[in-house]
DNA sequence: ATCGATTTGTTTATTGGTTGAATTATTTGG
DNA sequence: CCAAATAATTCAACCAATAAACAAATCGAT
């Protein structure tokens, strides 16, 4: 076994501490001075003054006139997040239809598109095509803003590996599909670093940066398969190989229905698509039954429901909320939330978009560097 | 929401890369020479004496002669954990029986002490102190030794917060028990500081670092409950509140036999200490369905079967395994690994040690500090 | 109006810690 | 016995954060 872990030299300490400034004006509600970064990071004012200097002269902080007049003293210039500075672009590919978006450092959409097609009859790289065709009408848009790409990710609703290779994905017919290859060859999108993703993955991303607080969830995404993404402490948790969250052929009734995959009794064959339509009572039990497995196992406290599922929200809640509270064993202890997903069918897109700039936010340093 | 993370200054540089070293020469396999660390660690040579000189004169470290005479040049000094340095007090409390040990810095365990007696008619500070009683002769034959300790851990089959008290311990009849503070005041145990965990998840700990290589797997510990550690990239995942991996209560046949939790087929009906006995084919079955729930979840790829499973882990196997061909989504895209823990029943009280001294290496400036 | 109090932000010398190059130490091979 | 090779140490330089002094801009009170 090798040793883990890398050394740490100061340009390190800078890059922490540019991150953690960073972090800090865009988690914070208001616009922060200076000295409000300082005593709430711990870092001195003058370290704080230095590390703002370079974000603003990498163009990924702003200083405004602060609108609120409090006491004595020098009033404070408010930071914040550069609406003009590196953007993300989101892409969608799924059964029914294609996305992309252009999402900016505050996390506002600034445009997009989406096209409603069925892919199934197409191959991998048609589809990537015209998925291609649609990124690059948004990075034209983009382009007319003065907004910059800082790189894209692609959503999947499939098996992605950590390279980015989509292993399988069932509803699209996929299988070992090199996605930022097949688009880093269509015109526009050359040189532009491209990230993949499961759908649900990124959805769990999109409602992390959406609602503010919860720090660990479960985000169940019911489209035409059954997917979750589990997030935990802030950070989203991908497994080893990344094929975390297949919560969809997790056994609900060992006996039950044949799926599609082999087994018998998966919840996919329980709370589908079409099986919410047939009986939302029996969908509202199995994921009952399924997610309090996933309470057990990792205490997760809330647990977020999307897709499909959330317009029928109101009608699973009290079924699943029933199951809970039978079958978790510290539901006397504390309770588990459930709610509807914040952000609608966009989820995983703006969660793509995100995540580009969200590994922006996470290491400033690395852009600066690349745009000095 | 607060602003979260720390700010790094020069001083946990130096934390930092001090652990890094003395991570290297935990894990290798030989006695690594200074220049060895650097090449593997990429910090430079001198830096790496520097570190060296600091952990040595801080006893964590000590060099030795090399035996293995390679090539020209002047031969390396050879750097290995100091089996005089400070060592961790392991403690367990169980049903049945009450156990502590004395595990120096490289591992070893240098003392154990085990009771054979039932703890469910005592009541809580009756049975801490006869562990108190147990703890106190390890800690005098660990002096007697000139070994100073670190601090110690208890292992408890229950739910424990973070601060250390145990919620509930159902096979105990413990609620709300403050196990550190009624320690602390027993003799010899005065200024130790103790930490409080569940007993599997230290199982759990127990054999990442006993095995190498595997730094995600389950760990599934058959006692009189069923419980499990869960490894992530060599971390313990403790769960928001700490009460994860209760995989006892796993529903595993939704309307099947009621348990004692007021559910109805957790998975503790069917693969419990006396079911096994029973029908180890029906225990082998439900303990592959809910194993194959935690697979398709969280994709790990190594289940380890402790306590009462590992002995008869033989008989349990293929059952096992067969659930898990069937009801894992990616089993056709990789194996999942079973193998029964390597430790046998000392597990749990041998990764509560292997816990305090893994906690001096992963931070060994706190120490050197402490003892400056 | 003016001065002190107050808070923000910058400047400057200092300190801690890593780096890189030169130096010393210790062995093998010709 | 000397050259080559490898291990470890010494020392000046550099980078980044800190602490303290200083400059800037506002409020409040006389």
């Amino acid at each position: 076994m090798t040793a883990s872990g890398s050394p740490v030299r100061q340009s390190s300490v800078r890059a922490h501490n540019l991150a953690l400034v960073l972090r800090t004006v865009a988690n914070s509600a208001d616009r922060p001075s200076r000295a409000a970064i300082s005593t709430s990071t711990g870092l001195t004012r003058a370290t704080v003054s230095a590390l703002v200097d370079d974000l603003i002269a990498g163009g990924l902080l702003t200083e405004h006139d602060p609108a609120p007049r409090t006491g004595a003293g020098r009033p404070a210039a408010g930071l914040a997040l550069s609406p003009a500075g590196p953007a993300g672009l989101g892409l969608e590919i799924n059964v029914d239809y294609l996305a992309a978006c252009v999402v900016d450092l505050t996390g506002d959409v600034r445009h997009r598109f989406v096209t409603q097609s069925d892919q199934r009859r197409l191959s991998p790289s048609a589809s990537l095509a015209s998925l291609g065709g649609l990124a690059l009408r948004a990075l034209e848009a983009a382009s007319a803003d003065g907004l910059a790409i800082a790189g894209a990710a692609l959503a999947v609703p499939g098996l992605v590996a950590p390279n980015g290779i989509v292993r399988v994905a069932p509803n699209l017919d996929w299988q070992d599909v090199d996605a930022p290859a097949l688009l880093n060859v269509l015109p526009g999108l050359g040189g532009l670093p491209i990230t993949v993703d499961n759908e649900a993955n990124l959805a769990a991303l999109g409602e992390l940066r959406a609602d503010s607080g919860e720090q660990s969830f479960l985000y169940v995404s019911g489209e035409i398969g059954i997917g979750a993404g589990i997030v935990l402490d802030g950070e989203l948790y991908r497994g080893g190989r990344g094929w975390s969250g297949e919560i969809g052929h997790v056994t609900v009734y060992p006996d039950g229905r044949p799926c599609r995959c082999g087994a018998n009794g998966c919840l996919e064959q329980y709370a589908g698509q079409e099986q919410i339509a047939a009986d939302a009572d029996l969908a509202a039990s199995a994921l009952g039954i399924a997610l309090a497995a996933v309470v057990n196992l990792l205490d997760i406290s809330v647990i977020v429901l999307g897709g499909t599922y959330a317009p029928e929200f109101p009608r699973l809640r009290p079924g699943i909320e029933a199951e809970l509270a039978r079958r978790v064993l510290t539901a006397g202890l504390a309770p588990v939330t459930l709610r509807a997903a914040a952000l609608g069918p966009d989820a995983a897109m703006r969660g793509a978009a995100g995540a580009v700039i969200q590994a922006l936010i996470d290491d400033p340093a690395a852009f600066l560097i690349r745009t000095a």
